[in-house]
DNA sequence: CTTGTTTAAATGTCAGACATTTACTAGACT
DNA sequence: AGTCTAGTAAATGTCTGACATTTAAACAAG
C-alpha cells in the first residue's frame, strides 16, 4: 500500500504521526507489510526527515511499527499494539473505521473490568470523586435530548466512566481510564440514539452513581455490569 | 539533585535511558523538580547531545518527565507515570528500592484483578494456553528447592501468571502481563524465601492450574485469589 | 554447492547552526 | 510608583548534510 492514499498533511510531527497512525489502525497496511521508507514520507510530505523519524519514533514506541537498521520499517499486527498506551487512545478517537475485533476486545474487558472498578470506587470514592461523578451525569443529562450534542454527551459519559476508575484510588486501574475514549466515542457513532435508548443508558448510569454514593461495593458492581448491557447492544455486540 | 550520585554510563541511548529512569523511579528526584539540562548530561556522560535527546524522549513518552520548550524539564509525580508502559517494566525489574505505596498499588490491582483473568483464562484457554502454563509451573517446582536458582524460579513465576493473561485471550488483559514482573521480581527479593511458604506458593498455584484445565472458572477465581493471598504475605503487605 | 566478498539500501548517529519558546530584566512612559 | 514594552538569556526543538552501521542480496572463488 503507498502513501497517495492518505490525506495531505500540516503541522508538526504530531500531526504526521497521528496520520500514519490512524492508517495503520484502520488496516490500511497489511501486518507484516514493510512500511514506507523514511526519505519517501519525507518527500511524500515535504517534512524534513527529521519530522519523519519523530512521528515513526512514536509509532514505534506504540507497537504499530518495528523498525530495524538496515532491514527497514515493518508494519506489526494487532497482538503486538501497546493499547493502554495513551497515545493509542488519542490516535483512535474520532475513528470510524476501526477493526471490528479490537472494539470487541476493548468491550470484553470493559465487561469483565468494570464492575470490580465499579466495587472498588463504591470502597474509595471520596468527596472528591462523588462530585466528578455527579457532574458528568448531570452533564450526560443536559445533553441527552439533543441531537447536535452527541459529541458533548460522548465526552461526558467518558468522564463519567474515567471519574469512575479515578475513584478505585489505584494508579493503574486509573491509567486505564484512557482505553474508554475509543469505545464510547465508537459507541456514539455506531448507535442511532434513539430517545428511549438513551434514558434507558442514563438510567443505568444513574445507578452506578447511586451505588458508589452509597458506598455499596456489590450493587455497584451489578449495577456497572447493567451499564455494560446496554452498551453492548448500542455497539451491535449482542442483539 | 545532581547527576553526580549516579553510577557511570556505558552503552546506547537505550541504557542511559534506562539509567536515568530508575534514578526517578527510586525517587532520585522530587516531582516537580527541574530535571539537568540536554548538555549537562551529555557532558557528564560524555555521550552526544543526540543520545539525550533520545533517552529523554523516552522518559517523556512514559510520563516520567515533561519537557516544554524554553522552560526545560520537569519531573513529575508517581500520578502521571504511564505504569502500563512495557518500558516502565523493563525499568522496574530489578529495583530494589521501589516505592512502596507503588507496590502496593500494583500489589491491590493484581488481588482485584487477576482472579477475574484466571476466570476468564479459565473459560477461554486452549490447549496451547495449557502448555505454557504447565510448562510454567513444572518449571517452578522444579526450581524451588534450590536456593541460587531464586532468578530462574522468578522467572516461571512470572510465566505463569503472564500466561494466565494470555490465556483470557483478550488483547488488552494480555498487555498487563507486563506489570507482572516487577511485582513478582519486588517479591522474591523482599520475601526469605523459605522452603514450607514456597510449597504453600506451590499448592495454590497448582490449584489455579487445575483449575483452568477444568474449565471451572470460579474455582479458578477463588484460586488466583488464593494465590495472591499468598503473595500478600509473602510482600509484607498482610501479615 | 558452499563460503566469502562486495555492493546497495535502509535506519541510526553525529555535529553545528539555527528557530522557537519561555522567563526574567531593565526602561520608558503615564 | 506602577505598568506595559522591548530586549536578553537560556532552554528545548528543528534543520541539514555527512557519515556510521546493519542487513540482505548479488556475485565470485574455492
Amino acid at each position: 500500500m503507498t502513501l497517495d492514499a492518505l490525506p495531505p498533511h500540516q503541522g508538526g510531527a504530531e500531526q504526521l504521526a497521528r496520520l500514519l497512525a490512524q492508517a495503520l489502525l484502520t488496516g490500511h497496511w497489511q501486518p507484516g507489510a514493510t512500511f514506507p521508507r523514511e526519505l519517501d514520507i519525507s518527500k511524500h510530505f515535504a517534512v524534513s526527515r527529521n519530522q519523519v523519524r519523530n512521528a515513526l519514533t512514536s509509532l514505534s514506541a506504540a507497537g504499530l511499527l518495528e523498525r530495524t537498521a538496515g532491514r527497514g520499517t515493518l508494519v506489526r499486527e494487532m497482538g503486538d499494539w501497546h493499547l493502554l498506551d495513551p497515545l493509542m487512545s488519542e490516535w483512535m478517537t474520532g475513528l470510524v473505521n476501526l477493526d471490528p475485533q479490537l472494539v470487541r476486545a476493548i468491550y470484553a474487558f470493559r465487561f469483565s473490568a468494570e464492575p470490580v472498578v465499579a466495587g472498588l470506587a463504591a470502597q474509595a470514592a471520596e468527596a472528591e470523586d462523588l462530585e466528578r461523578l455527579e457532574r458528568a451525569f448531570a452533564g450526560m443529562e443536559n445533553t441527552a435530548g439533543s441531537v447536535d450534542a452527541r459529541d458533548e454527551h460522548a465526552e461526558y459519559d467518558v468522564a463519567f466512566h474515567d471519574a469512575t476508575y479515578r475513584a478505585s484510588h489505584n494508579l493503574v486501574w486509573r491509567q486505564m481510564g484512557h482505553l474508554l475514549r475509543p469505545s464510547i466515542m465508537a459507541l456514539i457513532h455506531g448507535s442511532q440514539h434513539r430517545t428511549d435508548t438513551l434514558d434507558d443508558s442514563l438510567a443505568r448510569h444513574r445507578q452506578v452513581l447511586d451505588a458508589i454514593r452509597h458506598r455499596d461495593a456489590s450493587a455497584a458492581e451489578t449495577a456497572a455490569r447493567e451499564v455494560l448491557r446496554r452498551t453492548a447492544i448500542d455497539l451491535g455486540i449482542v442483539s
